[in-house]
DNA sequence: TATGAATGAGTGTTCATTCAT
DNA sequence: TATGAATGAACACTCATTCAT
C-alpha cells in the first residue's frame, strides 16, 4: 500500500519477531498521524494546516512526523488513499455494477447517500478533494482522490450506458463529479436541518444532468444480448 | 468629495486642486494595488498570499498598502467589488429581466457566456469566488461576491417564475451558482481546445438542472396578465 | 513660552491682522495636538504612544502634527511645560512662602492636595513624570517636569528650614518629590474607594521623613530675627 | 524526568540518557535568553524590548526562542521568577524571622543592603520591578515580581508587630516597597560617588516611616509568651 | 526510532518621519 | 499651512524542514 516503506516491504514470514513488532509499530505510527492529520486538515483546511500542527495533533515530535512522510503533501496523498479503502470498505462496493443498473433515482441515490454520510462522518475527505486553493498547483494528492472517484464514475457510466465513448465518459464523469463535490460542501455549510434539503437538490441535479446520457430505467444484466 | 474633513473649513475653490489631485494618486495607487492583488491572487490563491507579495508586485512598500487597507480581506472585499461593478459594465446588465425572458438555452448562454469570458480575462475572480480553503471561516470577502451573484441569479429566477417562493429561489440559486462556480473552475484548468467541450458540458447541465424548475420557452413581457 | 516658534515671536502690534490670525490658528493647533496627545499618553502611556495616533486623535494629518513638533518627546516637553503652568494657574502658588511656613502637616497637605486634584482632572501629568520606562535614557520631557517640580520642593525647604545645605536640600527633595510620584503612581492604580487610605498613607510618609529635616512647628516670617 | 511524554511508554534506564542530555541543552538554552533578555530589558526598558532583539542578543535565531517562550512576557516572568530565586540564594532568607526581630535600624539595613547589592549586579530587576510604562495594563510578570515581595515585607511586619492588621499590613508594606523600588532607581540612576547617599536617604526614610508602625527596638523571640 | 532543538525566511502589521503637492 | 501618500526597517510570531543525539 505504500509508496516507498521506508522499512522493508518483502519481509518474509520467516523472519524475526524484532522486525515485525518494529513494522508493527511504524505502522501504528502512521496511523496516528493520519488520524491527527485528518482531524487538522478538516478543522483549518489543507492550505492552513502545519506539519507541527498534525504532529503536535499526534502527541509525537516533528521530527517523527518527518521520519514517516517526506511532507506534508504526503500525509495527504496518504490519507487519500486510506480515505478511499475505508468508504469502500464500509460501505461496500458503492461504484458496483449492481448499482449501475438500478432505475436512474435509486441508482443516484445508492452512490451518493453513503458517499454523503462517509464525508459527514470523515470530515477531512472533504478538505481533501477540494485540495488547496492554490490554482494550477494542483497537488498530486488532490489527483490521487480525484482520478480514483472519476474513474470510478466513469466504470459505472460504462456499465450502464456501453455506448458512451471514453470521451464522453470522461467528460460526464468530471462533471457529475465536481457537482457532487460542490454539492458536498454546500451540505456541509449548512446545519443539520437544512441539510436534507440540499442533500435531495444534489440528487436530482444528478439525476436530470444524467437521464439523457444514461436513461431513467433499470437495466438489466443482459442488456446487451438483445432479443 | 472628501467624506468629512474635519480641520479646514473654508475651502476655496482653489484650495481645491491640491486635495484632489492628491486624492487621486491615492485612488491610483488602490487601483495598482488591487491589479496587483488580483494578480498574486490567482497566481497563489487567496491563503496562499501575502500582504508583503502584493505590495511587492504593485512595486511599493508593505506600509503603502496598509494606508489603503487594513488587511487582507479588506484587499479581496474591494477587489470583488471592483470585479463585479467591471463585469457588469462590460457585458451590460447580464443578469437582465430582458434575459431572463429568453427561450432556456439562450439565457443560458446569455448569462454564462459573458461571465465565462470576463473569468477567462480576469482569473482573480475564480480565485475570489472560492474563497480561502478554510473550512467554516467563511470570510466576508467571499461573501461579497457570492452574495451579489446568488441574489442576481434568484432575482433572474423571480422574473421567469413568479411563482417561485422565495426559500425555493434561494436553494435553486445556490445551487446553479455553485455549479457555475465548479464549471468555471473545470474550465480554468483545461487548455484552450478543451474549455469548450467544458462549457458546452456546462450550459447543457444549467439546462437539465433548470428546465423543470422555469420551463424552456420564452416567457413574453406580459405573461402575467392574460387575456 | 515657545522654544523655537516657526512663525516668528516678535511680531508687532503694528503688524496687520493675518499673521496674527495665522500665529493664533498655529496656536490652537498646537493646544488642540497637545490635548490630543495629553489623552493618548495617558491612555497608552509614553512608549507606546506613536505621534500617528496623536495626529488622528486630534483630527489632523500626521505631517501637520510635525509642523509643529519635530518629533515625539518634543510634544511631551511641551505638554509638561503647561501642564505645569495650569497646575499653578489652577491652584494658586502651590509652592508659596507661605505654605512653607505653615505647621508640617499643614503644609504638606497645602502642597499635596492640589497636586493630587490636578494629577486626578490631568492624568497625563502622571504619564510624564514617570517619563518612559527605558532606563537611562533620561529624557528632556522628563527632566522639564522633574526639575520643575524638584527645585520648587527645594524652595519650599530653603523657606522653612534656611540652615539646610544646597545639598541637603537636593536630595530631600529629590527624594520627597520620588515619593510623591510614587505615592501618585499607587493613588491611581487604585478604585476610588481604596484612594483617601493611600493619600493619607503618603502624606503620612512626607511627614514623618520631613519632620526631622524642617521641624513641625509654624514657621513665621521672621524667623530669621530672633529675639 | 518528562512530565508526561506521551510517546514510548518502556523507555529503559539506558534510553533515559540521551532525552535528558538534549532536555539539558534546552535547559541551558532557556538560561541563555534570559541573560539575554534581562541584558536587553536593562537596557533598553520592558516595552522597548523586543524578543527579536532578545534572541540577537542570545546569539539564536527568533524561532529558537519561541520554541521556549510563547511570547515576550513569558520570559518576563519566569526571568522575575528566577532572580527572586537567585536573591534570596545568594543572600540568604532576608526577609527571615531573624531579621524581623533585630532593632528596626538594622532591619532596614538587613534588608535594604542585600537588596540593593543584588540590585546592583542584576539590574534587570528594576527593569521588572518598573514594569511596562503602558498605565492599565499591570501584566502577569510584573505582578508576579511585585506580589512575591509585597508579600514577603508583609510578612517581616506580621512577625515584629503582630497586632497589625492584615489591611494595615497591606497598606504598609505598599507602600515600603514602592519607596525602596523607587529609591533603587534614584541610586542606579546616580554615578557611584552619589550612589550611598541616596542609600542611607532610602534606609533613613523607611526607618522614619516604619518606626511609629513597628517600633524601633529589638524584638525578642518569645516576645508573645511573657512571663 | 524518536526526539526536540534549531533554523531563517516568512507572515501580517506598525511606526516615526519625510516630502511633493 | 496642511495634506496624506510614501517609506523601510522593525515588530511579534510561525513554518517546513533538518539534524545531533
Amino acid at each position: 500500500m505504500f509508496v516507498n516503506p521506508p522499512w522493508g516491504v518483502n519481509v518474509s514470514e520467516a523472519d524475526d519477531k524484532a522486525p515485525r513488532r518494529r513494522q508493527a509499530r511504524g505502522e501504528r505510527r502512521i496511523t496516528q498521524l493520519l488520524q491527527a492529520a485528518a482531524q487538522v486538515f478538516c478543522t483549518l483546511g489543507y492550505t492552513t494546516s502545519s506539519t507541527n500542527a498534525i504532529a503536535r495533533e499526534a502527541g509525537v515530535s516533528p521530527g517523527t512526523l518527518y521520519q514517516f512522510f517526506p511532507n506534508k503533501e504526503a500525509i495527504a496523498i496518504e490519507l487519500s488513499r486510506r480515505l478511499i479503502t475505508d468508504m469502500e470498505a464500509t460501505h461496500g462496493r458503492v461504484f458496483s455494477a449492481h448499482n449501475a443498473r438500478l432505475p436512474l433515482d435509486e441508482m443516484v441515490a445508492a452512490v451518493t447517500d453513503p458517499f454523503i454520510e462517509f464525508c459527514h462522518g470523515n470530515p477531512a475527505f472533504l478538505a481533501l478533494i477540494k485540495g488547496p486553493d492554490t490554482p494550477g498547483k494542483i497537488t498530486e494528492d488532490h489527483d490521487v482522490l480525484h482520478d480514483s472517484l472519476r474513474s470510478r464514475i466513469s466504470e459505472l457510466l460504462a456499465v450502464r450506458a456501453p455506448s458512451l465513448s471514453v470521451t464522453e465518459r470522461t467528460l460526464i464523469s468530471q462533471m457529475a463529479l465536481a457537482m457532487v463535490t460542490t454539492g458536498l460542501d454546500l451540505i456541509a455549510q449548512h446545519e443539520e436541518d437544512q441539510r436534507q434539503l440540499y442533500v435531495s437538490e444534489l440528487q436530482t441535479m444528478l439525476y436530470r444532468y444524467l437521464a439523457p446520457y444514461i436513461g431513467t430505467e433499470a437495466v438489466p444484466e443482459d442488456a446487451s444480448a438483445p432479443a
